[in-house]
DNA sequence: CGTTTTACATTACAGTCGTGATGTCAAAGC
DNA sequence: GCTTTGACATCACGACTGTAATGTAAAACG
Protein backbone atom coordinates (compact mmCIF):
# COMPACT_ATOMS: atom_id res chain seq x y z
CA UNK A 1 0.00 0.00 0.00
CA UNK A 2 1.49 3.81 -0.76
CA UNK A 3 2.46 5.85 2.07
CA UNK A 4 -0.40 5.66 5.39
CA UNK A 5 -2.18 8.72 5.45
CA UNK A 6 -3.73 10.66 8.57
CA UNK A 7 -7.37 9.77 7.16
CA UNK A 8 -9.26 13.05 9.07
CA UNK A 9 -6.17 15.29 7.52
CA UNK A 10 -7.49 14.46 4.21
CA UNK A 11 -11.32 14.78 4.75
CA UNK A 12 -10.38 18.10 6.91
CA UNK A 13 -8.34 19.58 3.64
CA UNK A 14 -11.62 18.39 1.63
CA UNK A 15 -13.52 19.96 4.25
CA UNK A 16 -12.14 23.60 3.74
CA UNK A 17 -12.15 23.06 0.34
CA UNK A 18 -16.09 23.09 0.19
CA UNK A 19 -16.79 25.92 2.78
CA UNK A 20 -14.69 27.72 -0.17
CA UNK A 21 -16.53 26.17 -2.44
CA UNK A 22 -19.75 27.07 0.22
CA UNK A 23 -18.74 30.65 0.71
CA UNK A 24 -17.91 32.00 -2.37
CA UNK A 25 -20.40 30.48 -4.44
CA UNK A 26 -23.42 29.06 -2.02
CA UNK A 27 -24.21 25.17 -0.94
CA UNK A 28 -25.82 24.65 -4.36
CA UNK A 29 -22.30 24.65 -6.09
CA UNK A 30 -21.19 22.38 -3.60
CA UNK A 31 -20.57 19.48 -5.95
CA UNK A 32 -18.00 16.36 -5.44
CA UNK A 33 -16.82 17.41 -8.48
CA UNK A 34 -16.18 21.40 -7.78
CA UNK A 35 -14.97 20.99 -4.12
CA UNK A 36 -12.23 17.81 -5.79
CA UNK A 37 -11.03 20.96 -8.14
CA UNK A 38 -10.76 23.09 -5.18
CA UNK A 39 -9.00 20.97 -3.25
CA UNK A 40 -6.91 20.23 -6.33
CA UNK A 41 -7.91 16.71 -6.40
CA UNK A 42 -10.20 14.56 -7.96
CA UNK A 43 -13.69 13.42 -7.54
CA UNK A 44 -12.48 9.36 -6.66
CA UNK A 45 -10.31 11.00 -3.94
CA UNK A 46 -13.37 12.49 -2.49
CA UNK A 47 -15.36 9.70 -2.88
CA UNK A 48 -12.39 7.78 -1.18
CA UNK A 49 -13.29 9.25 2.34
CA UNK A 50 -16.50 9.81 2.60
CA UNK A 51 -18.91 7.50 0.58
CA UNK A 52 -21.76 9.63 -0.19
CA UNK A 53 -22.51 13.31 -0.76
CA UNK A 54 -24.12 13.51 2.79
CA UNK A 55 -21.39 12.30 4.95
CA UNK A 56 -19.60 15.07 3.47
CA UNK A 57 -21.92 17.80 4.32
CA UNK A 58 -22.22 16.72 7.55
CA UNK A 59 -18.37 16.65 8.30
CA UNK A 60 -18.13 20.05 6.67
CA UNK A 61 -21.01 21.03 9.56
CA UNK A 62 -18.74 19.51 12.36
CA UNK A 63 -15.72 21.52 10.95
CA UNK A 64 -18.05 25.18 11.38
CA UNK A 65 -19.05 24.06 14.75
CA UNK A 66 -15.21 23.39 15.43
CA UNK A 67 -14.13 26.70 14.21
CA UNK A 68 -16.83 28.39 16.69
CA UNK A 69 -15.43 26.52 19.53
CA UNK A 70 -11.90 27.25 19.34
CA UNK A 71 -12.70 30.69 18.20
CA UNK A 72 -14.52 30.90 21.55
CA UNK A 73 -11.76 29.45 23.41
CA UNK A 74 -9.52 31.65 22.23
CA UNK A 75 -11.49 34.80 22.94
CA UNK A 76 -11.98 33.57 26.14
CA UNK A 77 -8.96 32.99 27.31
CA UNK A 78 -7.76 36.35 26.09
CA UNK A 79 -9.97 37.61 28.81
CA UNK A 80 -7.73 36.61 31.44
CA UNK A 81 -8.61 34.71 34.51
CA UNK A 82 -11.98 34.65 36.26
CA UNK A 83 -13.68 37.52 33.94
CA UNK A 84 -17.20 38.68 34.70
CA UNK A 85 -19.76 36.53 33.45
CA UNK A 86 -21.06 39.81 31.41
CA UNK A 87 -17.59 39.76 29.70
CA UNK A 88 -17.47 36.27 29.27
CA UNK A 89 -21.17 36.10 27.31
CA UNK A 90 -20.11 38.90 25.37
CA UNK A 91 -16.93 37.43 24.37
CA UNK A 92 -18.26 34.40 23.52
CA UNK A 93 -21.55 35.66 21.63
CA UNK A 94 -19.53 38.18 19.08
CA UNK A 95 -17.99 35.04 17.93
CA UNK A 96 -21.26 33.70 16.98
CA UNK A 97 -21.23 37.34 14.68
CA UNK A 98 -20.06 37.18 11.16
CA UNK A 99 -17.49 40.54 12.08
CA UNK A 100 -14.65 39.43 9.90
CA UNK A 101 -13.96 37.43 6.31
CA UNK A 102 -13.29 34.58 8.43
CA UNK A 103 -16.44 34.41 10.45
CA UNK A 104 -18.18 35.53 7.45
CA UNK A 105 -17.50 32.55 5.63
CA UNK A 106 -18.25 29.90 8.63
CA UNK A 107 -21.55 32.02 8.77
CA UNK A 108 -22.34 31.80 5.46
CA UNK A 109 -21.87 28.04 5.26
CA UNK A 110 -23.81 28.00 8.30
CA UNK A 111 -26.57 29.79 6.97
CA UNK A 112 -26.76 27.26 3.97
CA UNK A 113 -26.52 24.50 6.61
CA UNK A 114 -30.09 25.83 7.70
CA UNK A 115 -31.57 25.66 4.87
CA UNK A 116 -29.71 22.31 4.06
CA UNK A 117 -30.94 21.23 7.41
CA UNK A 118 -34.63 21.61 6.63
CA UNK A 119 -35.17 18.70 5.30
CA UNK A 120 -31.92 16.49 6.44
CA UNK A 121 -33.92 15.60 10.02
CA UNK A 122 -30.35 14.61 11.03
CA UNK A 123 -28.20 17.28 10.15
CA UNK A 124 -31.01 19.44 12.05
CA UNK A 125 -30.14 16.89 15.06
CA UNK A 126 -26.37 18.20 14.97
CA UNK A 127 -27.62 21.92 14.51
CA UNK A 128 -29.88 21.63 17.17
CA UNK A 129 -27.51 19.95 20.03
CA UNK A 130 -24.65 23.08 19.25
CA UNK A 131 -27.34 25.57 20.16
CA UNK A 132 -28.51 23.65 23.00
CA UNK A 133 -25.42 23.12 24.58
CA UNK A 134 -24.43 26.98 24.11
CA UNK A 135 -27.71 27.80 25.70
CA UNK A 136 -26.93 25.92 28.53
CA UNK A 137 -23.76 27.23 29.31
CA UNK A 138 -25.12 30.73 29.00
CA UNK A 139 -27.33 29.82 31.69
CA UNK A 140 -24.78 28.90 34.02
CA UNK A 141 -24.43 32.89 34.09
CA UNK A 142 -27.43 34.47 33.90
CA UNK A 143 -31.15 33.69 34.12
CA UNK A 144 -32.31 31.11 31.94
CA UNK A 145 -34.97 33.05 29.68
CA UNK A 146 -32.01 35.94 29.15
CA UNK A 147 -30.47 33.27 27.79
CA UNK A 148 -32.51 32.10 25.49
CA UNK A 149 -33.83 35.56 24.56
CA UNK A 150 -29.75 36.27 24.42
CA UNK A 151 -29.33 33.51 22.00
CA UNK A 152 -31.70 33.75 19.45
CA UNK A 153 -30.82 37.94 19.40
CA UNK A 154 -27.49 36.39 18.02
CA UNK A 155 -28.52 34.49 15.89
CA UNK A 156 -30.92 36.99 14.33
CA UNK A 157 -27.81 39.65 14.23
CA UNK A 158 -26.06 37.20 12.96
CA UNK A 159 -28.15 36.59 9.83
CA UNK A 160 -28.80 40.76 9.03
CA UNK A 161 -25.35 40.87 9.34
CA UNK A 162 -24.96 38.18 6.67
CA UNK A 163 -27.28 39.93 4.30
CA UNK A 164 -25.41 43.32 5.23
CA UNK A 165 -29.24 44.61 6.46
CA UNK A 166 -27.19 45.43 10.06
CA UNK A 167 -24.31 47.41 9.93
CA UNK A 168 -21.28 45.61 12.77
CA UNK A 169 -21.61 49.01 14.91
CA UNK A 170 -25.71 48.51 14.87
CA UNK A 171 -25.18 44.77 15.54
CA UNK A 172 -22.69 45.32 18.36
CA UNK A 173 -24.74 47.90 19.68
CA UNK A 174 -28.11 45.73 20.12
CA UNK A 175 -26.32 42.83 21.71
CA UNK A 176 -24.77 45.53 24.66
CA UNK A 177 -27.64 47.10 24.85
CA UNK A 178 -29.03 43.55 25.54
CA UNK A 179 -26.68 42.88 27.80
CA UNK A 180 -27.10 46.08 29.85
CA UNK A 181 -30.77 45.46 30.12
CA UNK A 182 -29.53 42.00 31.86
CA UNK A 183 -26.44 42.63 33.70
CA UNK A 184 -26.95 46.34 34.58
CA UNK A 185 -25.93 49.38 32.80
CA UNK A 186 -22.15 49.55 33.98
CA UNK B 1 -55.89 33.48 -29.48
CA UNK B 2 -57.65 31.39 -27.10
CA UNK B 3 -59.59 32.68 -23.81
CA UNK B 4 -57.27 35.89 -22.92
CA UNK B 5 -56.61 35.17 -19.15
CA UNK B 6 -55.33 36.90 -16.28
CA UNK B 7 -51.44 36.54 -16.50
CA UNK B 8 -51.17 37.16 -12.54
CA UNK B 9 -53.38 34.90 -11.40
CA UNK B 10 -51.49 31.80 -13.61
CA UNK B 11 -48.43 33.55 -11.84
CA UNK B 12 -49.04 33.38 -8.80
CA UNK B 13 -50.78 29.80 -9.09
CA UNK B 14 -47.20 28.71 -10.72
CA UNK B 15 -45.89 30.75 -7.21
CA UNK B 16 -48.19 28.67 -4.83
CA UNK B 17 -47.11 25.33 -6.41
CA UNK B 18 -43.61 26.65 -5.77
CA UNK B 19 -44.06 27.66 -2.16
CA UNK B 20 -45.46 23.66 -1.81
CA UNK B 21 -42.64 22.28 -3.22
CA UNK B 22 -40.22 24.21 -1.40
CA UNK B 23 -41.96 23.68 2.12
CA UNK B 24 -41.82 20.02 1.53
CA UNK B 25 -38.85 19.45 -0.08
CA UNK B 26 -36.89 22.69 0.56
CA UNK B 27 -35.48 24.90 -2.07
CA UNK B 28 -33.08 22.80 -3.82
CA UNK B 29 -35.95 20.58 -5.23
CA UNK B 30 -37.71 23.85 -6.86
CA UNK B 31 -36.88 23.07 -10.63
CA UNK B 32 -39.34 23.89 -13.46
CA UNK B 33 -40.46 20.60 -13.78
CA UNK B 34 -41.48 19.91 -10.33
CA UNK B 35 -43.14 22.90 -9.71
CA UNK B 36 -45.46 22.88 -13.22
CA UNK B 37 -45.67 18.92 -11.68
CA UNK B 38 -46.88 20.84 -8.42
CA UNK B 39 -49.45 22.76 -10.11
CA UNK B 40 -50.96 20.30 -12.36
CA UNK B 41 -49.58 22.40 -15.52
CA UNK B 42 -46.46 21.41 -18.02
CA UNK B 43 -42.80 23.19 -18.03
CA UNK B 44 -44.11 24.91 -20.85
CA UNK B 45 -46.73 26.73 -19.01
CA UNK B 46 -44.26 28.15 -16.56
CA UNK B 47 -41.50 29.28 -19.04
CA UNK B 48 -44.95 31.09 -20.88
CA UNK B 49 -45.24 33.20 -17.56
CA UNK B 50 -41.45 32.95 -16.35
CA UNK B 51 -38.33 33.63 -18.84
CA UNK B 52 -36.29 32.17 -16.55
CA UNK B 53 -36.30 30.05 -13.19
CA UNK B 54 -35.12 33.92 -11.32
CA UNK B 55 -37.89 35.35 -12.11
CA UNK B 56 -40.11 32.44 -10.78
CA UNK B 57 -37.92 32.28 -7.71
CA UNK B 58 -38.07 36.51 -7.80
CA UNK B 59 -41.76 36.45 -7.95
CA UNK B 60 -42.29 33.00 -5.01
CA UNK B 61 -40.52 35.76 -3.16
CA UNK B 62 -42.51 38.35 -3.57
CA UNK B 63 -45.49 36.40 -3.02
CA UNK B 64 -44.26 35.37 0.86
CA UNK B 65 -43.65 39.28 1.84
CA UNK B 66 -47.42 39.45 0.50
CA UNK B 67 -48.36 36.69 3.00
CA UNK B 68 -47.01 38.35 5.63
CA UNK B 69 -48.08 41.44 5.03
CA UNK B 70 -51.52 40.32 4.92
CA UNK B 71 -51.01 38.53 7.89
CA UNK B 72 -49.91 41.74 9.99
CA UNK B 73 -52.97 43.48 8.47
CA UNK B 74 -55.18 40.94 9.70
CA UNK B 75 -53.52 40.87 12.82
CA UNK B 76 -53.49 44.77 13.57
CA UNK B 77 -57.36 45.03 12.44
CA UNK B 78 -57.95 42.29 14.73
CA UNK B 79 -56.72 44.49 17.81
CA UNK B 80 -59.44 46.99 16.85
CA UNK B 81 -59.07 51.33 16.81
CA UNK B 82 -56.12 53.06 18.11
CA UNK B 83 -54.42 50.15 20.36
CA UNK B 84 -51.56 50.60 22.64
CA UNK B 85 -48.09 50.57 20.61
CA UNK B 86 -46.87 47.43 22.64
CA UNK B 87 -49.94 45.76 21.70
CA UNK B 88 -49.25 46.58 17.97
CA UNK B 89 -45.97 45.62 17.53
CA UNK B 90 -46.32 42.05 19.64
CA UNK B 91 -49.35 41.49 16.78
CA UNK B 92 -46.87 42.35 14.04
CA UNK B 93 -43.61 40.63 15.18
CA UNK B 94 -45.93 37.88 16.30
CA UNK B 95 -47.00 37.45 12.02
CA UNK B 96 -43.12 36.78 11.66
CA UNK B 97 -42.89 33.82 13.62
CA UNK B 98 -43.69 29.66 12.62
CA UNK B 99 -46.34 29.30 14.84
CA UNK B 100 -48.80 27.35 12.52
CA UNK B 101 -48.46 25.36 9.65
CA UNK B 102 -48.95 28.16 7.52
CA UNK B 103 -46.22 30.33 8.77
CA UNK B 104 -44.41 27.44 9.38
CA UNK B 105 -43.79 27.15 5.56
CA UNK B 106 -43.90 30.51 4.92
CA UNK B 107 -40.77 30.20 7.02
CA UNK B 108 -38.91 27.81 5.36
CA UNK B 109 -39.20 29.09 2.18
CA UNK B 110 -37.98 32.61 3.29
CA UNK B 111 -35.30 31.03 5.17
CA UNK B 112 -34.19 28.76 1.84
CA UNK B 113 -34.35 32.80 -0.34
CA UNK B 114 -32.32 33.81 2.33
CA UNK B 115 -29.79 30.92 1.77
CA UNK B 116 -30.45 31.41 -2.21
CA UNK B 117 -29.84 35.16 -1.42
CA UNK B 118 -26.41 35.02 -0.66
CA UNK B 119 -25.33 34.79 -3.48
CA UNK B 120 -27.62 36.37 -5.42
CA UNK B 121 -27.03 40.51 -4.57
CA UNK B 122 -30.68 41.17 -6.29
CA UNK B 123 -32.22 39.28 -4.23
CA UNK B 124 -30.93 40.46 -1.09
CA UNK B 125 -31.77 43.62 -1.97
CA UNK B 126 -35.52 42.72 -1.75
CA UNK B 127 -35.09 41.06 1.36
CA UNK B 128 -32.98 43.79 3.01
CA UNK B 129 -35.67 46.41 1.96
CA UNK B 130 -38.27 44.53 3.85
CA UNK B 131 -36.57 44.39 6.46
CA UNK B 132 -35.61 47.92 6.81
CA UNK B 133 -39.26 48.87 6.26
CA UNK B 134 -40.39 46.71 9.02
CA UNK B 135 -37.51 48.44 11.37
CA UNK B 136 -38.55 51.70 10.52
CA UNK B 137 -42.14 51.20 11.36
CA UNK B 138 -41.08 49.11 14.53
CA UNK B 139 -38.68 52.14 14.96
CA UNK B 140 -42.17 54.94 14.78
CA UNK B 141 -43.46 53.54 17.90
CA UNK B 142 -40.38 52.50 19.98
CA UNK B 143 -36.87 53.83 20.58
CA UNK B 144 -35.25 53.13 17.25
CA UNK B 145 -31.88 51.04 19.28
CA UNK B 146 -35.40 48.74 20.52
CA UNK B 147 -36.69 48.35 17.03
CA UNK B 148 -33.67 46.79 15.97
CA UNK B 149 -33.14 44.37 18.58
CA UNK B 150 -36.49 43.33 18.60
CA UNK B 151 -36.53 42.40 14.50
CA UNK B 152 -33.21 40.99 15.11
CA UNK B 153 -34.66 38.51 18.14
CA UNK B 154 -37.83 37.87 15.96
CA UNK B 155 -35.65 36.60 13.24
CA UNK B 156 -33.29 34.42 15.40
CA UNK B 157 -36.72 33.46 16.97
CA UNK B 158 -38.32 32.28 13.81
CA UNK B 159 -35.26 30.48 12.66
CA UNK B 160 -35.16 28.60 15.81
CA UNK B 161 -38.69 27.82 15.54
CA UNK B 162 -37.99 26.20 12.08
CA UNK B 163 -35.86 24.14 13.22
CA UNK B 164 -37.63 22.70 16.25
CA UNK B 165 -34.88 24.20 18.96
CA UNK B 166 -37.13 26.40 21.07
CA UNK B 167 -40.80 25.97 21.45
CA UNK B 168 -43.63 28.21 20.89
CA UNK B 169 -44.15 29.00 24.54
CA UNK B 170 -40.36 29.47 24.62
CA UNK B 171 -40.33 31.82 21.75
CA UNK B 172 -43.72 33.81 22.46
CA UNK B 173 -41.49 33.97 26.19
CA UNK B 174 -38.95 35.41 24.67
CA UNK B 175 -40.62 38.28 22.81
CA UNK B 176 -43.08 39.28 25.87
CA UNK B 177 -40.02 39.16 27.75
CA UNK B 178 -38.38 41.64 25.86
CA UNK B 179 -41.47 43.90 24.87
CA UNK B 180 -41.99 43.78 28.99
CA UNK B 181 -38.10 45.45 29.49
CA UNK B 182 -38.36 47.77 26.93
CA UNK B 183 -42.21 48.93 27.81
CA UNK B 184 -42.35 48.12 31.35
CA UNK B 185 -43.87 45.53 33.18
CA UNK B 186 -47.74 45.70 33.10
C1' DC C 1 9.89 -11.66 -2.66
C1' DG C 2 5.35 -12.08 -3.38
C1' DT C 3 0.90 -10.90 -1.83
C1' DT C 4 -2.24 -8.12 0.03
C1' DT C 5 -4.08 -3.76 1.02
C1' DT C 6 -4.47 1.14 0.81
C1' DA C 7 -4.77 5.47 -1.86
C1' DC C 8 -6.10 7.34 -5.26
C1' DA C 9 -7.44 8.24 -10.72
C1' DT C 10 -10.40 7.43 -14.54
C1' DT C 11 -14.38 6.37 -16.74
C1' DA C 12 -19.17 5.13 -17.31
C1' DC C 13 -24.05 5.55 -16.13
C1' DA C 14 -28.53 6.97 -15.38
C1' DG C 15 -30.86 10.83 -14.02
C1' DT C 16 -32.02 15.81 -13.64
C1' DC C 17 -31.42 20.38 -14.70
C1' DG C 18 -32.54 25.13 -17.34
C1' DT C 19 -33.41 26.66 -21.73
C1' DG C 20 -34.71 27.11 -26.70
C1' DA C 21 -37.19 25.59 -30.63
C1' DT C 22 -41.19 24.03 -32.56
C1' DG C 23 -45.92 22.57 -32.79
C1' DT C 24 -50.92 23.00 -31.98
C1' DC C 25 -55.17 25.07 -31.27
C1' DA C 26 -58.53 28.42 -30.22
C1' DA C 27 -60.27 33.00 -29.96
C1' DA C 28 -59.72 38.03 -31.12
C1' DG C 29 -59.41 41.52 -34.79
C1' DC C 30 -60.12 43.05 -39.39
C1' DG D 1 -63.78 34.12 -42.95
C1' DC D 2 -59.19 34.64 -42.90
C1' DT D 3 -55.31 35.95 -40.52
C1' DT D 4 -52.95 37.05 -36.63
C1' DT D 5 -51.66 36.21 -31.96
C1' DG D 6 -51.61 34.60 -27.42
C1' DA D 7 -51.69 30.25 -24.47
C1' DC D 8 -50.01 26.59 -23.89
C1' DA D 9 -47.76 21.42 -24.91
C1' DT D 10 -43.96 18.71 -26.50
C1' DC D 11 -39.49 17.61 -27.48
C1' DA D 12 -34.54 18.09 -27.94
C1' DC D 13 -30.13 19.92 -26.31
C1' DG D 14 -25.93 20.21 -23.69
C1' DA D 15 -24.49 20.56 -19.17
C1' DC D 16 -24.29 18.89 -14.77
C1' DT D 17 -25.24 15.83 -10.93
C1' DG D 18 -24.19 11.63 -7.37
C1' DT D 19 -22.66 7.14 -7.48
C1' DA D 20 -20.66 2.66 -8.94
C1' DA D 21 -17.14 0.15 -11.30
C1' DT D 22 -12.72 -0.48 -12.59
C1' DG D 23 -7.86 0.44 -13.04
C1' DT D 24 -3.15 1.40 -11.26
C1' DA D 25 0.70 2.03 -8.51
C1' DA D 26 3.07 1.77 -4.34
C1' DA D 27 4.11 0.61 0.28
C1' DA D 28 3.29 -2.51 4.20
C1' DC D 29 3.28 -7.29 5.65
C1' DG D 30 4.11 -12.22 5.74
Amino acid sequence: MPKRVDPTERRTLIADALMRVAAERGLEAVSLRHVAAEAGATTGLVQHYFGTKDEMMLFALEVVSGHIGERMEAAVNALGPSPAPRDLIRAMATQLLPLDEQRRADGRVGLAFFAYAATRPHVAEVQRRGSEGLRDFFATMMPEPAATTLLALVEGLALYLLTDTYSAATALGALDGYLDSVFGRP
